[in-house]
DNA sequence: TCAAATTTAGAACAATTGTTCTAAAATATA
DNA sequence: TATATTTTAGAACAATTGTTCTAAATTTGA
């Protein structure tokens, strides 16, 4: 691995474990062991390693749908596994959904990359939960406007669900996993058939 | 209104517009037109000031509560009310709620103090959740765990929904109120009677 | 009215931050 | 091997920040 994905490596963990008000760019420096100014040398701006590091978030998330996206079928069994992995994915880059806010007026293309990405997100789901009403997972009634309603719902969550836990129970790891799962899924129950 | 106030006015109104990462004391005593100095003498640090504005948050959420408790009979309108006051509540302390985490991990009486109020909340929530099962506004088959879990939606979606709304369409006032009560009002909708 | 208490402005301080600069070391290339 | 390029460490800088200190001004209360 080169320095500036080590740089990446050791900005993502301290971000995640201290928050980024308090990371700087001698801290991330300092846990590798190497000088502030070569971190700069590869990272002229402490912006540019935040938004590499969003950019491996959404990389990573469309890596996630293509994966969804190669089933012709679709079962619960299926859904299940992509809230698993969607939820690894937010606690892997936990500080930028606990910034998100900041981070997008701070960095205007995060949150012109993340409005992409809702998009993206948006046209996909729609077309797995067309797939699951014809599988006869969900209901057939589902009216668009409730549809496009759940769509908001699931995003809002698994957007912020890790802020919420934070702040509350700060469950982790697989206990995190199990609540997550569950609050997600409580979206989609009353459609179910 | 006395100078502490007019502080946590400034404050508030500030924290709100720039973010809490550009707000400095300094800002804050400058658009007062008032010394550091002496905005330091009313508040020795700066996390007196935002656990000040917390604090009233909390109020004047009790408050609303409490003018819902009021009520013997709840039906859809009152249902309404509680969550138009509750959005405006959050609209105007929109900086607590895009920076909950951060705030909660640097103040931990925030933490703590939101805590309790969630507590508060689910206790006066599940009784109006009752009460319109009486009145036969919703469903009378609903099984408690499915209500707390609506309730964990209810409060992710109005506890997030400004920060949502922040990344992505950015709607203002009553714009973004009627989308708003849209969202939380859907939670409700596969349960009403 | 006069002393005591409160409030205020503004200078000062120490710490920190992002970033730049310089020169040395390491590495690649020919 | 010799030269050019890349990488590195560490000093340096300018700006900013939260906070403190001091002394003056203002207000309060007897």
């Amino acid at each position: 691995m080169n320095t500036k994905d080590k740089i990446l490596q050791a900005a993502l963990a301290l971000y995640n474990q201290e928050g980024i008000r308090s990371v700087t760019t001698r801290h991330i420096a300092a846990v590798m062991g190497i000088s502030a100014g070569n971190l700069h040398y590869h990272f002229k701006h402490t912006e540019d390693i935040i938004l590499a590091l969003f950019e491996q978030l959404v990389v990573a998330y469309d890596q996630i749908v293509q994966d969804m996206a190669i089933h012709t079928a679709l079962n619960m069994e299926d859904l299940k596994q992509c809230i698993d992995s969607s939820f690894r994915l937010i606690e892997q880059y936990r500080f930028i959904f606990i910034n998100f806010v900041e981070l997008g007026s701070w960095i205007p293309s995060i949150r012109a990359s993340y409005q992409n990405l809702v998009a993206r997100r948006e046209q996909e789901f729609l077309r797995m939960f067309t797939d699951m009403v014809d599988d006869g997972v969900f209901r057939a009634d589902i009216p668009p406007a409730v549809q496009k309603g759940i769509l908001r719902h699931l995003f809002l969550i698994s957007d912020f669900w890790i802020s919420s836990n934070e702040l509350r129970e700060q469950l982790r790891g697989d206990e995190a996993l199990a609540v997550y799962r569950q609050d997600v899924l409580s979206i989609f129950t009353p459609y179910l058939k």
